[in-house]
DNA sequence: TTGCGATATGCGAATATCGTGATATAGACA
DNA sequence: TGTCTATATCACGATATTCGCATATCGCAA
């Protein structure tokens, strides 16, 4: 584009963000994150997408720096990561804000409720 | 998409403002926006952008219920909207923040003040 | 080693988005 | 009326996203 490198700078990790997020899916995930960390196969059938579909999903927030995983044995648990940009971190405080309480996206919290006893993946 | 029309509630207002500012222009429209209604020939020249790419993003950025505009003769001045979606506010909320100096987007501002005295477009 | 379950990735088709150049519209003014 | 300026939109090619299916990888256990 246009811009001078210096306004890139400024603008860059904002919009990296945005785009990650301008999904209904990727906000259902990370609404769903909000509350605590989850596994892979749990995400996918509370929000009854397919197996690669989430996986993908799941990569590309994780490449805009909004999640993070860690393995245990098969399975691949994901959170919200820490953000050191103060303007990124913002907006994710504005998702944890927003969906905080379950009765937003009701559906979805439902379903991993049903799903995902305690010591689900174990 | 498979997710219920409930949940679709909940997320779709946020997606479509992550989405209209999942762009590196858009932010930086936006950037400059905070600083008060500024008029389609001089964005364009801050930006460095031809007019209809200038045009065209601001339609995008006003159909997504960011900005609107109001017509002045010839003019057509844009300004942030005000917003009654809470967590959306809180979102634009970030920008004005992140972007109410300034220091940031300087290579912008500095086009702004060079083609935009007081008074220009009348 | 083999086999299995959980997750990730490669590929392809449909769709969406981007920016440019040409053109259309709207308002001011003669 | 006609012309000029500012803005919006159309048409197009180029590029990017999306999601499904198939396949690959990783870790565990036998």
């Amino acid at each position: 584009m246009l811009s001078s490198a210096e306004n890139l700078e400024d603008v860059r990790p904002l919009t990296k963000v945005f785009r990650a997020l301008g999904d209904e899916t990727r906000v259902r995930i990370v609404a769903l994150l909000v509350h605590g960390e989850l596994c892979v196969c749990h995400i996918e059938s509370a929000l009854g997408i397919s197996q690669p579909n989430c996986s993908r999903q799941l990569g590309i927030l994780k490449s805009a720096g909004i999640v993070d995983s860690r393995r245990d044995g098969t399975w691949v648990y994901y959170r919200i990561t820490d953000q050191e940009h103060a303007s990124v971190k913002d907006v994710l405080d504005v998702l944890a804000k927003t969906f905080g309480s379950e009765r937003a996206l009701r559906a979805d919290h439902t379903r991993l409720k049903k799903n995902c006893g305690p010591d689900a993946c174990k």
